[in-house]
RNA sequence: CGGGGUGUACCUCAAUCUGGUAGAGGGCCGGCUUUGGGUGCCGGACGUUGCAGGUUCAAAUCCUGCCACCCCGACCA
């Protein structure tokens, strides 16, 4: 392809809307468009990349044994009333009407409509098993769309739907995919873990997420070091500590101290010499109903989710400082279980110091020589969040707790569905059965942005090989007889073999085009000048080479193979 | 939905506080110059200042209402 004729809109300025790494370079770099909020358009640059990563995606559902299908993005309303997911999604969903009124839906994922498939498809155990996917556009209302293509209302997902005869043969079709989705992340150059993730909301019984791990990731994740042991934070656990402090038996009674103007536990530590960790730390929480007393080690932080989860309730939220006041008689910064009258809920890392100190639920007091089980009484659970060096609950090493975008999410469902929709087949007795289900998406649109987020420098993209626009850019210097004619040589040598080559033909002088093929991020350039022809060749960098000086200088009949060798090598596993 | 911020040329932004002919840089078109990391100069096109009201001799600027977008929190590929 011929720069001058191709649409490669590249900027020297950042967009003013655009904050992520990601949004920033693929706006500068001329792959994507703003079109509304959470809604962007694919230039030529932009739509090679998604074809590539479509294509990789497309191998390896295809080598595990699954099958395409495309399903409609525009849904009547009745299969999202059938589940009850009309109600259940709200806001989220996006709704429209037709000319008589009719109601519908644009997808935002597609379990109903594959279950309806399946049902008037799948009648026999002889079917079975079948895992059905597809690479199409979901819609979703989200409440705040974010971070350019990170988070949109309107994105491409690849989804695809597994059915068996059982639960053990549904968990042998997850176990496919999993290995599927290690083969397309790793095809793709991330650094990613796949973690345990809370599966309570879509019912299922087992579930992973894909999480690359980028600074600007929305999840954050606890990963060990050692071993393979990978959690979201909301269900990440670390063993119990030792029992911290003295010997419970030995430590005196409670005493009230005067800790003027000191609430923060910095402040208390301060005041008092002692460490956060000495401290019991508690907060007020509104749960359903009522409020609750929460208590933490001094340095650990409470995670709103496990203490959900504990409470059985949908979520809890920090009290307000009028129902802190009012429940424990103090101005906040002064709460404390000891004599605290409501329901109190004790981290185990915090019921597990013999000498703590907390608050007195009263202005400017604090209480030393607290211990849980003798001076208050309170439910033990495990709601904190794990923070760096917690130790891995799977090998004993230390934990890192890293940011990650979810890049990919498996599920086993379950008859979630099929139960409800009546999706069921005939076993070998003769008798219906519902069809168990597994779920399995990657946000293909998001990988886009993923994949920049990992991959650039101070230039601009660095696109690895396998998802790259072009493999090759032929940087053409000047306009000279013989630069144009080494220019067509190359041109025909690398278009023969198959690569993909982009030709920057345009005219212009030499600092433009090289700061326009690092921001656009072409895996390797090669550069022909009158300077280098007279040097001896064209010069050959791979983008990930920061050093101009770097560049190699090869013979002009050399350099095609050379090339060539270069895309192979690195497409090989 | 709560909190914070921004709307001026295709883009990035000045001018708004203190009302008085709407500007710069980049990009784009034309010319000269330059030619290995965003050359320099000259000329040119591009605007209902988000929308609607109001105050005023006069509104980008002040007032009222609305809309859009961005960022921080509760959801998700």
């Amino acid at each position: 392809m011929r720069y001058r004729n191709t649409l490669i809109p590249t900027s020297k300025e950042a967009p003013s809307d655009a904050t992520s790494v990601s949004h920033i370079l693929l706006m500068r770099a001329g792959c994507v468009r703003r079109v509304g909020t959470g809604i962007y358009e694919f230039l030529p640059l932009g739509v090679r990349v998604l074809r590539k990563i479509e294509a990789i995606i497309r191998q390896e559902m295809d080598r595990a044994g699954a099958l395409e299908v495309l399903l409609p993005a525009l849904l009547p309303s009745e299969y999202f009333k059938e589940t009850g997911r009309w109600d259940l999604f709200g806001d989220t969903l996006m709704r429209l009407k037709d000319r008589k009124g009719t109601e519908y839906n644009l997808g935002p994922t597609h379990e109903e409509i594959i279950t309806d498939l399946a049902r008037r498809e799948i009648k026999s155990y002889r079917d079975l098993p079948k895992n059905l996917y597809q690479i199409q556009t979901k819609f979703r209302d989200e409440p705040r769309p974010r971070g350019g293509l990170l988070r949109c209302r309107e994105f491409s997902m690849k989804d695809a739907y597994s059915f068996d005869v059982d639960e053990s043969r549904a968990l042998d079709s997850y176990e496919k995919m999993r290995g599927a989705y290690t083969n397309i992340f790793d095809r793709m150059g991330f650094r990613y873990r796949m973690v345990q993730a809370d599966s309570g909301a879509m019912g299922g019984s087992k579930s992973a997420e894909f999480q690359v791990l980028v600074q600007s990731g929305e999840d954050m994740v606890a990963a060990c070091m050692q071993c393979d042991y990978a959690a979201n934070l909301e269900v990440a656990t670390s063993p119990p500590f030792p029992p911290q402090g003295p010997d419970p038996k030995s430590v005196p009674a409670p005493e009230k101290v005067h800790t003027p103007k000191a609430k923060t536990i910095e402040q208390v530590s301060k005041f008092l010499g002692a460490e956060p960790k000495q401290f019991l730390k508690s907060l007020v929480y509104v749960a359903g109903e009522g409020l609750v007393l929460v208590v933490v080690r001094g340095d650990h932080e409470v995670n709103d989710i496990k203490l959900a989860r504990a409470l059985g309730v949908d979520e809890v939220f920090l009290a307000a400082e009028e129902d802190v006041k009012k429940a424990t008689a103090a101005p906040v910064g002064f709460a404390g279980p000891v004599g605290f009258r409501g329901r109190i809920v004790v981290d185990q890392d915090a019921a597990s110091i013999s000498d703590g100190i907390t608050g007195a639920n009263e202005r400017d007091h604090h209480l030393k020589h607290v211990q849980h089980g003798r001076d208050f009484e309170g439910e033990v659970e495990t709601i904190r969040n794990i923070i760096d060096g917690d130790l891995c609950p799977s090998c004993g090493a230390s934990l890192g707790v890293y940011r990650g975008i979810e890049a990919g999410h498996i599920f086993v469902l379950g008859t979630h569905y099929s139960s409800k929709m009546n999706a069921t087949y005939l076993d070998e007795k003769g008798e219906s059965n519902a069809l168990v289900m597994g779920c399995y998406g990657i946000g293909v649109s998001r990988l886009v942005a993923a994949i920049v987020e990992q991959h650039n420098d101070d230039n601009g993209i660095v696109w690895p090989m396998s998802v790259a626009p072009y493999q090759v850019l032929i940087t053409q210097l000047g306009q000279e007889v013989e630069v144009v004619a080494a220019v067509a040589q190359l041109e025909k040598e690398l278009e023969a073999a198959g690569i993909e080559l982009l030709v920057d033909d345009r005219e212009g002088r030499p600092g433009g085009k090289f700061k326009d093929a690092d921001l656009i991020g072409i895996p390797l350039r090669l550069t022909v000048g009158k300077r280098s022809l007279d040097n001896g060749g064209v010069e050959l960098k791979p983008r990930t080479e920061k050093n101009p000086k770097n560049a190699e200088l090869v013979p002009l009949a050399d350099a095609a193979k050379r090339a060539i060798d270069y895309v192979q090598k690195a497409l090989e596993p």
